[in-house]
DNA sequence: AATGCTATCGAAAACGTTTTCGAATTACTA
DNA sequence: TAGTAATTCGAAAACGTTTTCGATAGCATT
């Protein structure tokens, strides 16, 4: 047998489809009595109706998409998964795509979703998207979509993400206070946003010390990767220019500047302080285990639920609305200079 | 503007929207001349059906459900990120969901996807799930299910999994080759299959090697943490019973027991060398590097997508297929004891 | 008894697509 | 030249649900 339908449900119950969808909907212009014996019988046999015809009718799919720039990614996949739990819980569902910061794949996955006719989309863009015109297309139909993490201020839509510019001031502000006075910077792109809002943090920190900001110190790469954290390190000894702390943009230049620095027998977090970004999963596993920031994945997912669930009332119904969660400093051992020398 | 819809492209074109249906599909009763006109039409504005509407119609909606039990797993993770991945190359759509090892929840999901209506469903079993009712009811429901990693012999439908015999075989029989003698193993519940294969592996490789089985070597835990891998050397080492090797079930039980090691000044893998399973990402972070058994989440992924492109096929089309995917031993510093004893 | 109201139900249209089937036109065959 | 076959198109039904709107019946009000 395949499927159970509405006027299955109906003739069985020698009624008509309509009252027995409107029992199933709580309309009110059902007797309470009837409603009693369809809700008994359905709820008996395990009847729901189909999404698709549903969906159809009604315009809303109960699906929501999600564009990740990448998966393999501890603050990404938290968040897909804060997600799907909470989607879950609602009946909603979630239906994840991955870009692979390639802005032809987003565009690609922006076409599909729409074509789907999910209710919403959540995203976090590409590195290269600026804001770029598929995006403001997608804006034309009438899709909700949300920003989240890497966003582009040019689109009007709600927005949910970090202060990164205070999290990285707060994370300079922890090596400053550990005693630290030459503060190397790895980074990423100059174009993307995070990027130069976690550098921006690292220079306010340093001036509101009273520091010097030497140019000598800073590192943009294209991917931020290990090896990269390991050749900036070698770079700078080779160079000996003086430092004592390293702030990065993520956590894997900070593994790899960690690992040259053991390499070269030079003490973490004695000798030079480590802090990273976005507490991955690796940051708890390394040793010395990292010092880094973290992002919240959870607390951005549920704000953006919540904004999905809420979308037509204040204030998320505002053109662009925007909400900032809070980052925090997770101190582990490759920035605590302070206890390390004195043992 | 809303959503483009076929009535707009043929009165646009003076056409019927059957032709245009028709000329999209590929159907061979359109002018040549009309198709060519018609794909330039809809290609420059963009139009393409909306699944809502076409779903309805064929039955079909394009999209798989994923039931796993587990999503902060590395091979889990994998395996879904895989599909999404090979299933966005055939433009099909996936919706994850997760059981979190609880048969309430695995059951509400199933039914969910089933009144979604997805075209088949990829799941991997909870723990408690034997053979479940639930699992049966699924079956008359048409919807096609195919089951990985963690499977049930008792249903009928297309399984793919690794042979945890033969790679736990491989596994204890690459810490023989290693010098190892009393080998021990910590698993996990007795009911749970690849438990039980992995330790039947653990034993063949000791009777192939005429080593015999010592019952106190043996440790079972309810979840597998690094804790209890911890706690298990320490209690190894409190009764004073003799250890050269180990072989865990699982990746954190192997890391607790190397942190356990460390602590007490045993050297890994000179004094005991230690193998875990499911390669995780841990294995190669953690210090000395873990070696570990690598379940291939990838082409688990893969051999599925292929099945499920094929159903009518043979063959994927037989009552039961099942599909064996090889594991591979994944050899890094933990388990390398000739070479650590040499120099 | 006529009127108005309320409560309860069902007929039917609609959502946008696919697909069957027949109609219309053209091309071909004998 | 008539008849047949092939080609190209469109009308309309169908998928299963939701929702508007009108119908009916019962009840109360004058």
């Amino acid at each position: 047998m395949s499927q159970l339908k509405l006027t299955d449900i109906a003739s069985a119950l020698k009624l008509s489809p309509a009252t027995i969808s409107k029992a199933l909907k709580g309309y009110t212009d059902v007797n309470p009595q009837t409603r009693k014996k369809i809700l008994a019988y359905t709820q008996k046999v395990g009847y729901k109706p189909q999404y698709k015809a549903s969906s159809l009718r009604t315009g809303k799919s109960g699906v929501i998409g999600v564009i990740l720039p990448a998966f393999n990614n501890l603050y990404f996949s938290t968040v897909l998964e804060t997600l799907i739990e909470l989607a879950s819980q609602k009946n909603v569902l979630i239906i994840p795509q991955n870009s692979k910061e390639s802005v032809a794949l987003e565009k690609k996955h922006l076409e599909t979703l729409k074509h789907f006719g999910v209710d919403a989309i959540f995203m976090s863009l590409t590195q290269e998207t600026a804001g770029s015109e598929h995006l403001q297309n997608l804006k034309q139909s009438k899709i909700p979509i949300f920003l989240f993490d890497k966003i582009s201020k040019q689109l009007k839509c709600p927005m949910f993400y970090i202060d990164d510019r205070k999290a990285a001031f707060n994370a300079t502000n922890h090596l400053i206070e550990q005693g630290c006075r030459n503060i190397a910077h790895f980074r990423v792109s100059l174009l993307a946003q995070t990027s130069i809002d976690r550098f921006l943090g690292y220079r306010e920190a340093l001036d509101a010390a009273k520091i010097p900001f030497q140019k000598s110190l800073v590192y943009v790469t294209s991917h931020g990767t290990v090896e990269q954290g390991k050749a900036f390190v070698q770079s700078l000894r080779q160079q000996k220019i003086p430092f004592d702390g390293i702030f990065t943009i993520n956590d894997n230049l900070a593994i790899g500047a960690i690992e040259a620095l053991k390499g070269a027998g030079i003490d973490v977090p004695r000798e030079v302080a480590v802090m990273g970004f976005s507490n991955s999963v690796l940051s708890e596993n390394v040793s010395p285990s990292l010092s880094s920031v973290d992002q919240g994945p959870k607390r951005i997912a549920m704000a953006m639920f919540e904004a999905f669930q809420n979308l037509d009332k204040a204030p998320y119904n505002q053109e662009s609305f925007k909400e900032i969660i809070p980052a925090t400093l997770v101190i582990r051992e490759s920035s605590q200079r302070l206890s390390a020398l004195k043992t």
